[in-house]
DNA sequence: CTGAAAGCGCTTACAG
DNA sequence: CTGAAAGCGCTTACAG
C-alpha cells in the first residue's frame, strides 16, 4: 500500500468497521430464525452466565489451569453445582486436540495375568477422569500395529504398551504420535523409553537356580506361545544351566501354541514318555504347569518324586494345586498401578523422576518342586 | 414494523447487505494475520477441495448417506485414497452427538466367562468402526450406575450391559440417554428391551435333572457371589427338587464372596464335613467346582463315586479336572456375536426381527458326575 | 443429487 | 488475573 493509502485506510478503518457491524446487525434481524442444533445439555456458556464471568474463565477455573481468583473459582463451581453441568468430552477433544482416552494394548485378555494388571491400571485411571480403551493384539505385531493406527486417530492422551520389543515402524509410529507411552512387564533403561516391570530373564534364571539347588540336574523348559518374555525366560534359565554345565537344548520344549492347561497336560506327557531322564519342568506359565498337575495326577506320575514342576505368574488356582505349585509371582497389579502413575505424570507433562522401573518377582516355593 | 417500514427495509437489505459484505472484507483485509491452530492433519475440506467437490459431499460420500453421484464418490474416494485422509473422532462426534464408542458393562474380568464375551463383542465392533469402552462393575450396582453415567457423558453410540436386573434409577438412565442397548446373558419378552442370553433358571434346572436322573438324592447347591443370574440357577435346582419331593434349603450353601478355586475347595470341605448324607454337590460355576475337585484329591473323597460334583459355565481347565468335570456349557461367544450384531443394527436405525434371543445351553456331561 | 451457512461446545493464542 | 475473537473438523438443517 502506498502512504496516502495507509493513512486514508487508517482514517476510514474505524468509521467502516462500526458501520459493517450496524450493517451486520440489521441483516441478521432480518436473517431467517436461528436455526438451533442446541442439545438442551448444559454447556460452559450457561455455567459462565449463571456465574458471570466469561466462558474462558469457567474453563480455566475448572480445570485448575493458570491462576483464577479463588472467588470467581467458587462462583464457577457453585453454578457448576447449580446447573449440573458435565463438559462434553468430545468438545473438549477437538478444541484441545487430546482426548481423555488411554489406550492400551495388551496380547490376550484370557491370560489371567493382564486382567490384573488391566484392574490396577483402571483403578488409578478412572479416577483421574481418564478412560482406558483396551486393544487386544493375540500376540500379533501386524494386529498390534492396525489397533495402534485406530487408537492413535483418537488422539488419545496416553498409552500403555506390553513390553519393549517391537518393529521400527510401530516405535515410529508411538514416537511420532507425541503421545505419552508407558511399557509395562518388561523394564528399560533406554533414554526416552518409559518403562514399568521386572527382568523376565531374571526370573527365569532365580527359578532355575531354586530347581538346582534342589538337586535337579536335568530340567526341562516348557514353553508355550513363545512371545519375547517367554524366550527372555528361556534365556534365564539357558544362562543358569550353562553356568552349571547341565544345559541340554533337547529339553528346551517350545511350542507357538497360545498356553493353557490341556497344553500344558500335553507337553507333560510327551516330555515324561520322550525324555524319561528328566526331573524337572519349568514350565513357561502357570496354566501350562497346572495342566501339567493333573497330566501328573492322570498319568499317577510323582510330582515332585519322580519329576519336579514349576511355573510362572503364580495365577489363580497354583495354590490350589495337587501338589501346590512351586511357581514365580510377578508384580502385575503393582506394575499396573506404578504404570499408570508413571503415564498420569507424563499426562500431566511433570517429570519422571526414574523412567525405567524395576519392581522385582519373588519366588513362591510350595510342593511341586 | 409499519407498512411503510417494512417496504423501505426490503427496498434497502440488498445493498445494505452487499455493502455489509464489501466492509467486512475491509476489515479483515486489516485484521491480525490467520491465527493458525491447524493439527497439520488432512481434514475433510482438504479432499473436498482435492475432488473439486464441497465438503458436505465428501462427508456424504464417505459415510454413504443419502445419494451421492457415483462419479463423485469416487473422486472422494480417490482424494482420500491420495491425501491419506483419516476423519477426526472427536469432531464427528461433536457434530454428530454421537461418538463411535461402544460402551460395555461386565461385572468382572476375572471371571473367564465375560473375557469369552467380550472377545466375540470387540470381533463384531471393531471391524465395524466401533470401540469398546469396557467398564467392570464389580457386581455392585451403584459403580455400575457411576460407570453407566461416565459413560454416557462419552455419548456412546450404543451399549451393552450385563442382565436386566437393575435398579428404576439405573435403567431410566438407560432409557433416556436414547442410547441403543442391548442386555447380555439373560434373556427377555418385555417390548422394547433388546436381549441375547439363556435362561439360567432352566440351566439350572436341568443340571439338577441330569443329578437326578443319575440316581443322586440329597443334591447341594453351592453358590458364591449371589449375583441376579447365580439366585436364577438356584431357583432352577430349588424348582427341579420340590417336584421330585428332594428340596431341603439346609443343602442350599450360599456365599456372597467371589467365586474362585480357593472359595470352591473351603465350600467342599464344608458340606463334606457338615452334610455327609449329600450325594451331588451343583457348583454355580466352574472355578468353584475346579477348586472342590482338588479339595477332593486332596480329602480322598472319591467323585463321582461318593460324591457327584457339577460346575456351570465349562471354563477352561474343566476338561483337564480328575475326574473331568460335568458342567454347562453357556454360549457366550455366541451371545457377544449375537448382541453386537444386534446392537449394530439399532445403531444403523435398523430393525431388529426378533428382540429378545435365547441361544440355549448345554449339558456336558463328562466323568465327575 | 448438491451446496452455503451455521453450529456442535469447548480451548488456544493474543491482548490487556 | 481476565476476556473477545477465532478456531478445532466435522454434520445438520435448510434451500434449491
Amino acid at each position: 500500500m502506498g502512504r496516502l493509502a495507509a493513512r486514508l485506510w487508517i482514517a476510514l478503518s474505524y468509521p467502516l468497521r462500526r458501520l459493517a457491524e450496524y450493517v451486520d446487525t440489521l441483516r441478521k434481524m432480518s436473517a431467517p430464525p436461528h436455526r438451533s442444533r442446541a442439545t438442551g445439555r448444559v454447556t460452559l456458556n450457561d455455567v459462565a452466565q449463571a456465574a458471570g464471568v466469561s466462558p474462558i474463565t469457567v474453563s480455566r477455573a475448572l480445570r485448575g489451569e493458570r491462576a483464577v481468583d479463588p472467588e470467581l473459582v467458587a462462583r464457577v463451581q457453585a453454578a457448576v453445582q447449580r446447573l449440573g453441568y458435565v463438559p462434553d468430552p468430545a468438545a473438549r477433544a477437538l478444541a484441545s486436540r487430546h482426548s481423555s482416552h488411554v489406550a492400551v494394548l495388551i496380547p490376550m485378555l484370557s491370560n489371567a495375568l493382564f486382567v490384573d494388571l488391566l484392574e490396577a491400571v483402571q483403578r488409578t485411571l478412572r479416577p483421574a477422569g481418564y478412560q482406558t480403551l483396551i486393544g487386544v493384539t493375540h500376540y500379533d505385531a501386524s494386529e498390534e500395529e492396525q489397533l495402534l493406527r485406530e487408537q492413535l486417530q483418537h488422539r488419545p492422551a496416553g498409552m500403555l504398551v506390553t513390553g519393549l520389543d517391537r518393529g521400527v515402524a510401530t516405535r515410529q509410529l508411538i514416537t511420532q504420535s507425541g503421545v505419552p507411552c508407558v511399557h509395562v512387564m518388561e523394564t528399560s533403561q533406554v533414554p526416552g523409553v518409559y518403562s514399568v516391570g521386572f527382568s523376565q530373564t531374571e526370573a527365569g534364571a532365580a527359578m532355575t537356580r531354586h530347581l538346582l539347588e534342589r538337586g535337579r540336574r536335568r530340567i526341562a523348559f516348557a514353553g508355550a506361545q513363545l512371545d519375547p518374555r517367554v524366550l527372555q525366560r528361556l534365556d534365564g534359565w539357558r544362562h543358569e544351566l550353562g553356568q552349571a554345565g547341565l544345559h541340554d537344548p533337547k529339553l528346551e520344549w517350545l511350542n507357538p501354541a497360545p498356553s493353557s492347561l490341556a497344553l500344558g497336560g500335553r507337553m507333560f506327557e510327551q516330555i515324561i514318555a520322550m525324555k524319561p531322564a528328566v526331573d524337572a519342568i519349568f514350565f513357561c506359565n502357570d496354566d501350562l504347569a497346572q495342566g501339567a498337575l493333573m497330566a501328573a495326577l492322570r498319568l499317577r506320575v510323582p510330582v515332585p518324586k519322580r519329576v519336579a514342576v514349576a511355573g510362572f505368574n503364580d495365577l489363580t488356582g497354583s495354590d490350589q494345586m495337587l501338589p501346590a505349585l512351586t511357581t514365580v509371582r510377578t508384580p502385575r497389579a503393582e506394575i499396573g498401578s506404578a504404570a499408570a502413575g508413571m503415564l498420569l505424570s507424563l499426562m500431566r507433562g511433570e517429570p519422571v523422576a526414574r523412567p525405567g522401573v524395576d519392581l522385582g518377582y519373588e519366588l513362591v516355593v510350595r510342593e511341586s518342586s
